[in-house]
RNA sequence: GCCAUCUUAGCUCAGUCGGUAGAGCGCGUGACUUGUAAUCUCGAGGUCCUCGGUUCGAUUCCGGGAGAUGGCUCCA
C-alpha cells in the first residue's frame, strides 16, 4: 500500500468523512451523527498538517501535498471561470485526498463537463503559471471582488488590516496561502476530478446551495494510483454488495428505508457475536439488562432528549392519553432500574449492559447500507460508580474494549480525548478529574491518542477509539463518555459511608457501537471472509461425483454432531462449479471427497485462503476446526 | 430535507431515434457422472419504480412523487 493510501481517513468514494461517528451521544443534536457513520476523522484529526509524505515535486524543497492541493484548487477555479464566464466562486480548500471548490453556476453542469475542465487545468498547469501573493487593504479587496458575492461575504468576516490575494495567470483569488511558486509543481498525472456534489454555502442549509467539484490530488502519480486502487478495493468490499452476495442482510425500501433485515446467514453471525459479547460481559463484571422499546414522554423530557434531540426522534404514539416515544437511547431505562431501590456505596460500581435496539430518525439522504440506518442495536452499557472508583472503571472499560478489538482482529487503534466545550454542564473540577482519569487510562494502556479540544459533549468528556481496517480506513467505534447531566436530571443518588446522599458518576460506553454498523465495518474489513467462529457456513462438503453423496452425508453428520456448521453440496453441478460457489461464499473449508477419502475415512481440505490443500483423517479435521472455533482463531 | 445522477427479470446490465423488451448469472427441467474456481439442453420469470400530462400509441418525451447512489464539517 502506498503512503497515500496509508494516509489518515481513507474513505471509499461512498462514504464521506465525518466528525460525527460518535458511538453515541446522549444529546447529539449539535452533531448530526450517532452511532453510525462512515470512516471518520475526529475533530482533532483534520488533515491540515497531515499527509506529509508529500514528495518533492521538482526542484528545491519538497512542496507539502496540501499546498499542491490548494494550488490545484485555484487552477480549477481559473479553468471553470474561463470555461463558464460569470460563474461565482466560493471556497476551495485542500481536503484529505485532494481538494474541492464550490461554485455557483448560471446553468447547472453535468459530470460530463468534468473532462473539459480537467483538460483546461492541464493546459494552465503546463503553461507554467506563477503564483503571486499581493497584500491589499480591505477596501481594495472589496473592489476587486465586487462581482463575487461569496468572496465579499468572506472579506467582511476578516479582521481589518491587510488581506492577501493570490494571482496566477490572470486569475485572482482571496487566499491566505501558501501556494506553490509555479503551477508546474502540480503534477498533471497526479490529480483527477472526481465528482460533482451540492454543498450549502458555509455548510448552512439555510444558505444557497453551491455546486462543489471534488478532485483527488497527490504529489505523485504513484500516490494517486495507489489511492484509486484502494477505492477500487473498497468498492469490492462494499457491505451492501457483499451483504447481498453472501446473503447476510437486506433492506426494503417498500417496508421502510434504513431498516435492516438480517437473513439466516447474517443471523448466524449475529448470534455468535452476541453470545460471545454476553459471555465477555459476565466475565468482566457486567450484568445484562433488557428494557422496553418505548416509554412515556416525561422520561425524554427529564433526560432532555425532547429538548435537544427531538429532530432525531420518531413522532410519539398516543396510548391511553399518554405520549410514548420509541427510544433513541437506552439510558433513561437503565436509570429507571437504578431508581427502583436505594443504593449504598457498597453496591457500586454497577456495570449494566444491554444490547438495546434504538430508533433514530435520520434524513433519507444520509442512509447508507449497514453504516447509517434508522433502527439499530447498541452494545450499550452504563457504569454507575463513586467518584473514587471512576478511574479504575475507565481503565477497565478501555482494557475490555481493546480485548474485544484484538479478538476480532483489529490491531491498529487510536484514541481521541475530547475535552470541555464552551457550552457545558457540570463544575469544572468534575470535568478535570474526569478528563484526568480518561488520560491516565489511555496512558496506562499505551494507546496513542490525540486531544480533541472542546470536542466533548456538553454533558461530559469522552474517549473515542478509532480502529483501522484492512485497507487502511479508520472507523470510530468505541466511545466512553462521562455524563454529568443525567444523574443530575434524574436525581440519582447513593448513600455513602458517612450516611450522606451523594450523586454517583455515570459513564456511558459502547464498544462495538451499533451491531449493524459493526457488521458493516467487519464485512468490509474481512471482505466477507469472517474468522471461522463467526462464519455462517464453516464447512462445505463436495463429493467429486454423486456416487460419493453418501460418504459426503456421513461427513456432514459427523461434523454437525460436533456443532460445526456444515453442509454438503449435492446438486448435480460439476465439482469445479461447486468449489467455485463455495469459494465465492467465502466458506473457510471445502472438503472434497471421493473414493480415496471414503476408503480412508478422510477428507481433502481445500482452504478459502488458497493455501495448499491437505488430506486429513476426518477426526483430525474435526479436531482442527473445533480448536479454531474455540480459540476464535483468525487463522484457518 | 437540499444539489447532482440514477431506477428495465431474484442479481449484474443491454435496449427501444415513441409501436409494451433482451443477455449473462441465479432458479426450475432433462441429459451427462466428473478429483480442486463455471458441463450441456430446454423452460419459467418483467404493471421497464410510481402517479399524472403530451400523443392514435409512453418503458422511452415532459411534470409531480418514492427510493437508491455521490455529496451537503474541512474556510478566504
Amino acid at each position: 500500500m502506498t503512503g497515500a493510501t496509508r494516509a489518515r481517513t481513507r474513505h471509499r468514494d461512498g462514504i464521506r468523512d465525518s466528525v460525527t461517528g460518535e458511538g453515541f451521544s446522549v444529546f447529539a443534536a449539535d452533531r448530526e451523527g450517532s452511532v453510525q457513520r462512515g470512516p471518520s476523522r475526529g475533530r482533532g484529526q483534520r488533515a491540515r498538517k497531515g499527509d506529509s509524505m508529500a514528495s518533492s515535486s521538482h526542484s528545491g524543497a519538497p512542496t507539502p501535498v496540501e499546498t499542491i492541493r490548494h494550488s490545484a484548487a485555484h487552477v480549477m477555479a481559473e479553468a471553470v471561470t474561463k470555461l463558464y464566464p460569470g460563474t461565482r466562486v466560493g471556497i476551495g480548500p485542500a481536503i484529505d485526498d485532494g481538494f474541492y471548490y464550490d461554485f455557483q453556476f448560471d446553468k447547472p453542469i453535468q459530470p460530463e463537463d468534468l473532462p473539459a475542465i480537467e483538460k483546461e487545468m492541464r493546459r494552465i498547469i503546463q503553461g507554467g503559471a506563477e503564483f503571486r501573493r499581493r497584500e491589499v487593504s480591505k477596501a481594495e479587496a472589496r473592489l476587486s471582488f465586487a462581482s463575487e458575492p461569496f468572496k465579499l461575504e468572506l472579506i467582511e468576516g476578516l479582521e481589518d488590516g491587510t488581506i492577501s490575494l493570490y494571482e496566477q495567470d490572470g486569475f485572482t483569488d482571496l487566499c491566505r496561502g501558501p501556494h506553490v511558486a509555479n503551477s508546474r509543481e502540480i503534477r498533471t498525472d497526479a490529480f483527477k476530478l472526481r465528482s460533482i456534489a451540492g454543498a450549502y454555502w458555509r455548510g448552512d442549509e439555510k444558505r444557497p446551495m453551491l455546486t462543489r467539484i471534488y478532485a483527488y490530488c497527490f504529489s505523485t502519480k504513484a500516490e494517486l494510483e495507489g489511492h484509486l486502487k484502494m477505492l477500487e478495493e473498497a468498492e469490492k468490499r462494499d457491505n451492501r454488495k457483499l451483504g447481498n452476495e453472501l446473503k447476510l442482510f437486506s433492506t426494503h425500501e417498500e417496508a421502510g428505508p434504513g431498516l435492516i433485515y438480517w437473513h439466516p446467514k447474517g443471523g448466524r453471525f449475529r448470534v455468535e457475536l452476541e453470545n460471545w459479547w454476553r459471555q465477555e460481559h459476565y466475565a468482566n463484571g457486567y450484568e445484562i439488562l433488557y428494557t422496553p422499546h418505548i416509554g412515556k414522554s416525561w422520561l425524554w423530557e427529564t433526560s432532555g432528549h425532547l429538548g435537544f434531540y427531538k429532530g432525531n426522534m420518531y413522532s410519539p404514539m398516543k396510548i391511553d392519553e399518554d405520549n410514548y416515544y420509541a427510544k433513541p437511547m437506552n439510558c433513561p431505562f437503565h436509570i429507571m432500574i437504578y431508581q427502583n431501590e436505594t443504593h449504598s456505596y457498597r453496591d457500586l460500581p454497577l456495570r449494566w449492559a444491554e444490547l438495546g435496539t434504538v430508533y433514530r430518525y435520520e434524513k433519507s439522504g444520509v442512509l447508507h447500507g449497514l453504516m447509517r440506518v434508522r433502527g439499530f442495536t447498541q452494545d450499550d452499557a452504563h457504569i454507575i460508580c463513586t467518584p473514587e472508583q471512576v478511574e479504575d472503571e475507565i481503565l477497565e472499560v478501555l482494557r475490555f474494549s481493546l480485548h474485544i478489538w484484538k479478538t476480532l482482529g483489529f490491531k491498529d487503534i487510536k484514541a481521541y480525548l475530547a475535552t470541555k466545550p464552551a457550552e457545558s454542564v457540570g463544575e469544572k473540577e468534575r470535568w478535570d478529574t474526569a478528563l484526568e482519569s480518561l488520560r491516565k487510562a489511555v496512558d496506562k494502556e499505551g494507546i496513542p491518542y490525540e486531544m480533541d479540544e472542546g470536542g466533548g459533549a456538553f454533558y461530559g468528556p469522552k474517549i473515542d477509539l478509532k480502529i483501522k481496517d484492512a485497507i487502511g480506513r479508520e472507523w470510530q467505534m468505541t466511545t466512553i463518555q462521562f455524563d454529568f447531566n443525567l444523574p443530575e436530571r434524574f436525581g440519582m443518588e447513593y448513600v455513602d459511608k458517612d450516611g450522606l446522599h451523594k450523586r454517583p458518576y455515570m459513564v456511558h460506553r459502547a464498544l462495538l457501537g451499533s451491531i449493524e454498523r459493526f457488521f458493516g465495518v467487519f464485512i468490509e474489513h474481512t471482505a466477507g471472509a469472517f474468522p471461522v467462529w463467526l462464519m455462517p457456513d464453516q464447512v462445505m462438503v463436495i463429493p467429486v461425483a454423486s456416487a460419493f453423496d453418501d460418504y459426503a452425508k456421513k461427513v456432514v453428520a459427523e461434523l454437525r454432531k460436533a456443532g460445526i456448521r456444515v453442509s454438503a453440496d449435492l446438486s448435480d453441478a460439476r465439482m469445479n462449479a461447486k468449489i467455485r460457489t463455495a469459494q465465492g461464499q467465502k466458506i473457510p473449508y471445502m472438503l472434497v471427497v471421493g473414493q480415496k477419502e471414503a476408503d480412508e475415512a478422510a477428507v481433502a481440505v481445500r482452504f478459502r485462503d488458497g493455501r495448499d490443500q491437505v488430506t486429513l483423517a476426518l477426526d483430525e479435521f474435526k479436531a482442527r476446526v473445533l480448536a479454531r472455533i474455540a480459540e476464535k482463531s483468525l487463522d484457518l
